[in-house]
DNA sequence: CTGAAAGCGCTAACAC
DNA sequence: GTGTTAGCGCTTTCAG
């Protein structure tokens, strides 16, 4: 059994010391060309690999993010937005020697499991997608104290100074596209929230409210999970508050296209009886029948930036706070002659 | 900034050396209640955590094992399948502290980004979701040498002795649906099967072949993605070739359903025009209407089985190889009579 | 049962 | 530029 061999071997076959191999290894400058040559040639004869641990305990750095997920995993597969996020996750890594740990907090014991995992700085820094109010996991971060990016709105109490965050445009977004079902005609607009706990979806609700000011009522606006069967139960329970409701906006796809399976049972149809909004922009927007007006999220970018972002805090500087724009698309939802569509 | 206590601070404190200390966190039984009492409150009131690195330098164990994932990730999140293995996986590393890598190899870049990983030895062993024949990260494995436990079954031509793999008895339990459908009567019974490169499809293929025996023939089998749109299209060719089709057995849930789909815009009703079987019994194969009979596979088991079959290997020992068994699951989709459902 | 001590493979500070 | 060397924090013989 070849035992792999170390950077002594290296330093050895290319006829210079450790250090020399060290700083060719991690680019210094600081080497002559002949010797920078010399070792190259030394690391590729001897199959050398450098032994991370090793590297992590003498320098102090992990090179290792964590991802962490907190949606029990039902949810978290039936959610498109984590596909993409991990997505815009791996893309951000994508020229680096860092490795993606992936923490799953779906229930107690995988909490408390990331809990030590955290705290023995196995990471050098965490993603953290999509927070709650009152998420236990921030805290948990917050103790460990290794910096955090997350991918939401955080909750206003935290008190971690090493807390970064990234977000989106939830409340405009909303606005315009409840603005642009009035600008349809619509007097009666519903909306179909989601869970309380969620901070972009208060955000989506008040940029509805700000759309509608004065005609804006608490029971035009039924809450949901994001998930597709609750989009139908909430449309249905406001269509017994408001039966002549003529345009329904969702903070998610999955709750429109719930909601257009309860239309589509009781016979109404959309767009011509009812407006469809959704949000996120996932597929099941594009394919679902008729397909979806919706309010796009750049998810994929908000993951890279979520590393890109990570990646400046590790550096000793303060990434500050991005927000992304979303972006209204229009579908047939909304288009009841089937034109090409609205000016926004 | 107060430096993270070393287990010398531990030792100190406790009045012991640090060989004692290192024991009693390894759960040596070499060692005194006393000194084993005083290490444990020393841990406590300094509250020290274990260099994870330190600790993987010195024992050369990493306590770390990957979770590869080939599929491209819009596929990855779309297939249930992978949400329910990944949950296994973490169930099986419940009690120990070897922690998660994720690897998602679904594009070039990522591929080579996972065989350097992998080359520098960053984890005791990996898991493999789902191995397609030709796949290149089985070589990759092999060539790292480091210990595998592939999810399904893996190509005839692999060369790596430290490849071991859990399966399903796909082969018997189409065989079993297949049969099912038969005793209701049907004559005229399709299939649509996965994708070609799957060999468990192909198992399922196989399955499918033994019970229709004699009555089997090539255009009775159209292939699809075990994605839902491909069983649409699929049904849609089938019923081309065979407009007097009375049943259809799907090698997925997901295509199950998409031939619902088809057959519910075409006007015929399952089951009474049409009986229909799926694979996999996930949540889709419940909440469809009609629900739909199909031969469950115990995921989540799958996925503890591939890290305690892990763990044996890394013990050194042969975890074998194990296979567990499908379960036929009735549902409306094949109950004309909406009796209470067959023998099997 | 316990302490002493030799590394594990690498980085980085220091001297030349 | 390059070699030397002192650790990084822990595990694991080896004595006793």
């Amino acid at each position: 059994m070849p035992k792999q061999a170390t950077i002594q071997d290296v330093a050895q076959l290319a006829g210079v010391s450790r250090g020399t191999v060290s700083r060719v290894l991690n680019g210094s400058p600081r080497v002559s060309p002949a010797a920078r040559k010399a070792v190259e040639a030394a690391v590729k004869k001897s199959n050398y690999r450098a032994n991370p641990h090793a590297r992590s305990l003498a320098s102090g750095r992990n090179n290792a993010i964590a991802v962490l997920l907190t949606q029990p995993q039902h949810e978290l597969f039936a959610d498109p937005t984590f596909s993409l996020l991990l997505q815009g996750v791996s893309d951000g890594l994508a020229d680096t020697e860092t490795a993606l740990v992936l923490l799953l907090a779906g229930n107690d014991e995988e909490r408390r499991r990331t809990a030590t995992f955290l705290g023995s700085r196995h990471v050098d820094g965490v993603v953290h997608l999509s927070p709650h109010v009152s998420d236990p996991m921030l805290d948990v971060i917050a103790d460990a104290e290794v910096p955090v990016v997350v991918c939401g709105i955080p909750p206003a109490d935290h008190h971690n100074k090493l807390l970064w965050s990234v977000t989106i445009t939830d409340r405009t977004g909303a606005r315009q596209a409840t603005e642009h079902l009035q600008e349809l005609g619509a007097t009666r607009i519903g909306m179909i929230a989601g869970p309380l706990d969620a901070l972009g979806s208060q955000e989506r609700e008040i940029g509805f409210r700000e759309a509608l000011r004065q005609r804006f009522s608490e029971d035009l606006v039924e809450h949901g999970d994001y998930g597709r069967a609750s989009g139908g139960t909430a449309l249905a329970a406001l269509l017994e508050r408001h039966p002549d409701l003529d345009a329904v906006f969702c903070a998610s796809d999955r709750m429109a296209v719930g909601a257009l399976d309860e239309a589509t049972r009781r016979g109404l149809r959309v767009p011509s009886d009812l407006l469809l909004v959704g949000f996120d922009d996932h597929e099941i927007s594009r394919t679902s029948n008729p397909p979806l007006t919706t309010v796009r999220q750049p998810l994929r970018q908000l993951g890279r930036a979520t590393v890109q972002m990570l990646t400046t805090a590790l550096q000793g500087d303060d990434p500050g706070h991005r927000v992304f724009s979303t972006e209204l698309v229009l579908r047939a939802s909304t288009q009841p002659n089937r034109s090409q569509g609205g000016e926004r």
